[in-house]
DNA sequence: CTGATAGTGGGGAAAAGTGGGGGATTATAT
DNA sequence: ATATAATCCCCCACTTTTCCCCACTATCAG
């Protein structure tokens, strides 16, 4: 379980600390994607596996199937840590998530995600306020991710 | 599995990289044919026999089949990389995907595929405004993730 | 204060990617 | 049939990127 706020910075070589608190639930290799809404998601290899097999049961004929499996298996990598607890984010990732500098690292339950500082803050300062009505009716559909 | 997103540029003798990370899973030989939405499909022989043998389950009865497989064999070559991890492009495959210069090569999946710069970026820019849209409903059909 | 753990930055070897020359094979023309 | 042209590969040399290692700084606890 993936939890807490971070604030590290991305180097000019594209290298970002995991928090250490992070490192040993990830694994020795572990999956970055991009996420949805600008940020960056980083899965185990456990909980990517069980995502993938849900995704191949989709098939190509389907428009909006095939445009998901790009967005989401084309910007993911498999990472792992170098001796200091850094990753490498490849430089469309980079761009995806627009982080060049500050970033923010938040746990999220079952993955990690990557922010930059600007776009958490503006996610955040937005979502804080309509909180009340997103929790109404959160449980009301019928499926859940 | 194939993922990743990677811009190499293909060279005036229609040569192009297949990056390193995909090499050793596609095998000596395999498939490159027309993909849908502008973009060619790379197959391991293993995968692509797999999708052969669903369509050769399709009855040359029905229009749209004929015209499928029509599409999809027609545009199949079969490719081998030089010492260099390069495959040789062939000049329908190139004007079919408009790969002249830059192009993006990304794993999804099963297959790689492989974009002109230009077509990977009207796609990918229209698709990620909708990506949050189409996660919403992805399995509201008949598969549940 | 001191030692241990976490985070930051940079140099250099190795791997990956790019471009071009030249020989062999195939095609074309006289 | 032979000379010329075109194409395809294979190889070599150069450039760029990636990754690994080391050294330094910051923070925290005893």
């Amino acid at each position: 379980m993936f939890i807490g706020e971070y604030h590290h910075s991305i180097d000019d070589k594209g290298r970002l600390i995991i928090p250490c608190r992070f490192r040993e639930k990830l694994g020795d290799k572990f999956i970055v994607t991009r996420g949805i809404e600008n940020c960056l998601f980083v899965y185990s290899l456990e909980s990517w596996n069980n995502i993938v097999n849900k995704l191949e049961t989709l098939p190509f004929t389907k428009k909006d199937a095939r445009q998901f499996i790009r967005f989401f298996l084309s910007g993911a990598t498999i990472a792992e840590f170098d001796n200091q607890g850094r990753i490498n984010i490849s430089s469309p990732l980079i761009s995806y998530a627009g982080i060049y500098k500050e970033c923010v690292i938040i746990g999220t339950g079952d993955r990690i995600e990557i922010w930059s500082e600007e776009s958490w803050n503006d996610f955040f300062t937005s979502a804080k306020d309509s909180m009340s009505d997103i929790a109404e009716n959160l449980f009301n559909e019928s499926v859940n991710l």
